[in-house]
DNA sequence: TATGAATGAGACTTCATTCAT
DNA sequence: AATGAATGAAGTCTCATTCAT
């Protein structure tokens, strides 16, 4: 696990790289993956076009590294919650607090994450959106199975199918947290992350108090 | 409020329009907006490039055709549940079941249409997709106001925030109606609707059985 | 075999391709395939860069059209002769007068389309270029085989295999029609066809004087 | 004429430079001059792009320095058989089993020699390659003043104008050496030259066999 | 001296839109 | 009114060449 030392060009190409994402992240997400010219990523990243191409296969891959790049951390937080410690209960509450805080630190690159895994998805020829969606997916079983979990120890209702659980709440989630990033300034996911808790836990679960 | 009666050749423009908006939908669902050219609409719709063009200004007019359609039908749809008869309770109910049906019969458009309010808009000139989601907006608000009302009958809890209500069910009723159309065959929003209403109401609501 | 008459639209399109086709050969003459660009193609024929994507797939698209035309041309001359009446030798003294004309009605086009079947091939994905090296291989067959007849009739000499004669004639034709192209204003195919003629019937072939 | 002792250095170079040669050679030869960058380049010799640029000013130049090696190489194998000892005759199959010879040891680099002297050329700015044709038709004309050499001294027939013969000679070697080298295992160019001898010797020169 | 990242001109191709027929 | 050929701007990507390290 121990990394090689990077060279200094390797060091200055990854900076690299992560300017040209950032300067791609800003105009994707205001204007859509198809309204985007290299031409204006070269622009804004302050490269020439050329350089582009040195650093990325083509634009499908700049997007690519994009949404790769959320979608890890994404899965990592969802992960480290819903397979972390504590009883089912706990780790709900840790995987809604780990979405909110996902968001907060990536907002621009979420919403072309969403814009993949729910509604519209471009479809490109490597087929990498549907990769994308598939792992979203899995999460979301995931997430239902740890529901489950729950329903067996009695924690959570059991009268609604699992599935129909994750969706639910993933779908409360989705809502609340685009929200946030619609607001500009204003953006509080803890706020709206206490509103999916309670929404979610107290109603579609009723939770056995005497246990919770 | 009178209509002209239309002469046949308007009836036969109408009429062209409907085809060229069932051919493009098809395409934009499918492709995305950007992907798809106006000699392909033409194809598919079976006429040449010319006529779309005396059908419709340019591309984008045929866009906001098919949103502008999609978004009155849920309108009147959603205003009718929301405004109708019926104590909040009801209406609420009638306005999940109102939704359903709207996504059951328009599933493509539907789809453009999301892609449009929530999630990742693409920017057009004219600015009609903020006009879209300003018209959504006026919805989430209604719907708001009518969680209110009920929370003042002492039908609904009153402890959230009634906009807050408002999201959460809009984003459940998005996540599971999106879903819906994934499924390519078995799509069954009666289902899922039912699903998000014993997730909202007998949750998030906490409605008072006594008065329910 | 009756031809449908062709709509003026097609008539015009038909005459336009010619026009491209024409300015096409003299660029790709002069400089090589990939010293041209589309932009000097369409300003060389008067028309947009658009209108060429309209007449041709693409670019090589042009290229195969210039290409087959001549292919087609000689093949049909060669064939005409060597399959013609009169016997073998009579038939080779066809051949090397067909292969004259054909050079001299389309001078700039043998430059490219010998650069393809001698020397120098491109290599371009659709393989076209195999396949017109692979039809005029064939001619060299037939070529071949008519000298084999005239060997058996007593006619030519035998000693030598009929490919390697073949190819003897089809190296001398090439070499002087070649010299006839490049000396610009006095290309004269008639005199140096005497001459292959001459130094190949004479010598090559030993022709038995009693029955030429 | 005394050359100056090289350097280590100077010596290195020249190694060096010999080495991309060989690398561009095959790549040239194989795709053609436009369709190889000069990374390809590069990477098969094993050099970075910016080392090829201190062996040679740019491209075209290392396409030179192949084409006049190989032309030297040519040149002086034609001269040391045509100015060499012996009668007209003699010298006329040195010529012939010499051309054999160079096409056996540089097979790639003929194709490239052969495609800028007969045919197709490539017109490149500083016309080097005019200077190579150039250079090729001065060794035609060395080979017609031996034939009209032959021809005086009675060896060979002198009813047809020696350049001619010349190029009727120059035709029939560069049919069967071109056609060595596309059989790629089975080349036998020493076959192929004693047919061209047979050819052109026995019949296009009436050799009379009393002096011959 | 050797390297290879940076550059930007220019290549091919697509496409929304217009307009003569 | 209906057509679809013509247009040229704009997009993605390549590549010879330079130059800081």
């Amino acid at each position: 696990m121990t990394e090689k030392p990077l060279s200094r060009r390797q060091r200055e190409m990854l900076r690299y790289r992560q300017e040209v994402l950032q300067a791609a992240l800003q105009l994707f997400s205001a204007r859509g993956y198809d309204r985007v010219s290299m031409r204006q990523i070269a622009e804004k990243a302050e490269f020439s076009v050329g350089t582009l191409y040195n650093l990325f296969k083509n634009k499908e891959d700049i997007y690519r590294a994009i949404i790769v790049e959320v979608a890890d951390r994404f899965e990592t937080a969802a992960r480290g919650a819903l397979q972390g410690s504590g009883n089912p209960l706990e780790r709900i509450r840790a995987f809604i607090a780990a979405c909110a805080r996902v968001v907060e630190e990536n907002s621009p690159a979420i919403r072309l994450y969403l814009s993949l895994t729910r509604g519209m998805a471009f479809h490109f020829k490597a087929g990498f959106d549907e990769e994308v969606q598939e792992r979203d997916r899995r999460i979301l079983q995931l997430l239902a199975s740890v529901l489950e979990e729950g329903g067996r120890a009695g924690l959570l209702r059991y009268d609604l199918h699992p599935d129909h659980l994750a969706l639910a709440l993933d779908g409360l989630l989705g809502a609340f947290l685009l929200r946030c990033m619609e607001e500009g300034a204003g953006c509080r996911p803890e706020i709206y992350s206490a509103v999916v808790e309670e929404v979610f836990l107290k109603g579609a679960l009723a939770v056995d108090p005497s246990k919770a």
